[in-house]
DNA sequence: GCTGAGAATGAAAATCATTTTTATTATTAT
DNA sequence: ATAATAATAAAAATGATTTTCATTCTCAGC
């Protein structure tokens, strides 16, 4: 099943609609496969129709989280970023605190060690935020010279 | 040596100065041995000399985060914390939605763990942020019943 | 102890991302 | 078609944080 498909789904289930807005907003934001801000995301909203307001992709954007299509990230400049979350593998970040680059990465040792902690301190798990910060292979060249 | 004197030294190293009002957040930050936002420091800060005005609380935290007396925690809720991090081994936070409690924790396995998942991306890990968010034991009493 | 240069301050205004309000328009079950 | 209700655009509001600016400290050098 596709993330159209899931998202209207989702929609009828909570007696929302699903509206010509929702459609531009979740098509833009599926093709660009990468982490988008609410603002990065409308002007790609306002290419395609000038028309479409900034408060409906903000609206939008956490519907779709609601619905498990897109999931928030946040790497630390104050601004909250949204990337496709159905049908993605889960992963985590390394972000160059230099260059600002970012890695996507999976280590499911970590994951289990991280169940195992919570269960240790008595909470069921539902879900977490990891980000590593450090300094990439090129920027570490780069400061050698 | 104590958190006092690093913030001095820090201060005479960057030719700043050491001010009245400075050492009375401090004191009050220290004092309160859990993660503050600014606006809760602040109240603490009138209570003591209401002169003192809440800029200057953001731009001391900043200092302190640099000095590495204090260190940002993000919890979700769009507030910046702080906590005291000199003289305290380092730490990750269980968090639960439904409760708001929140829990220390650390484990060096994962802490392992993270560095080689660094290494191999080609990074040199400087810091990082970990945030396990699920139901403690309380909630999920509460919420059988 | 004074003095001058630069740092620090409080108060208020500015910023900036995000949310809410409001009047209007669109959707959908009947 | 027609209600009933959801969704929208635009603008205003919000709320945390930062900046501005005029004034007041702080401290090294006399």
């Amino acid at each position: 099943m596709d993330a159209k498909r899931v998202f209207e789904e989702f929609l009828t289930k909570k007696n929302l609609r699903m509206t010509y807005q929702r459609q531009v907003i979740l098509n833009l934001f599926l093709q660009e496969q990468r982490h988008l801000s609410p603002e990065e995301l409308y002007d790609m909203v306002k290419v395609h129709d000038p028309s479409i307001g900034q408060a409906t992709v903000y609206r939008t954007l956490k519907l779709l989280c609601e619905a498990g299509i897109a999931r928030e990230v946040e790497f630390g400049d104050g601004v909250m970023r949204y990337e496709p979350e159905y049908g993605r593998a889960h992963h985590d970040h390394i972000i160059c605190t230099d260059c600002g680059d970012k890695v996507e990465v999976y280590d499911p040792e970590i994951e289990a060690l991280q169940e195992k902690m919570a269960e240790r301190e008595g909470f069921r798990l539902t879900h977490h935020k990891m980000y590593l910060y450090g300094i990439c292979k090129k920027c570490q060249k780069r400061r050698r010279r």
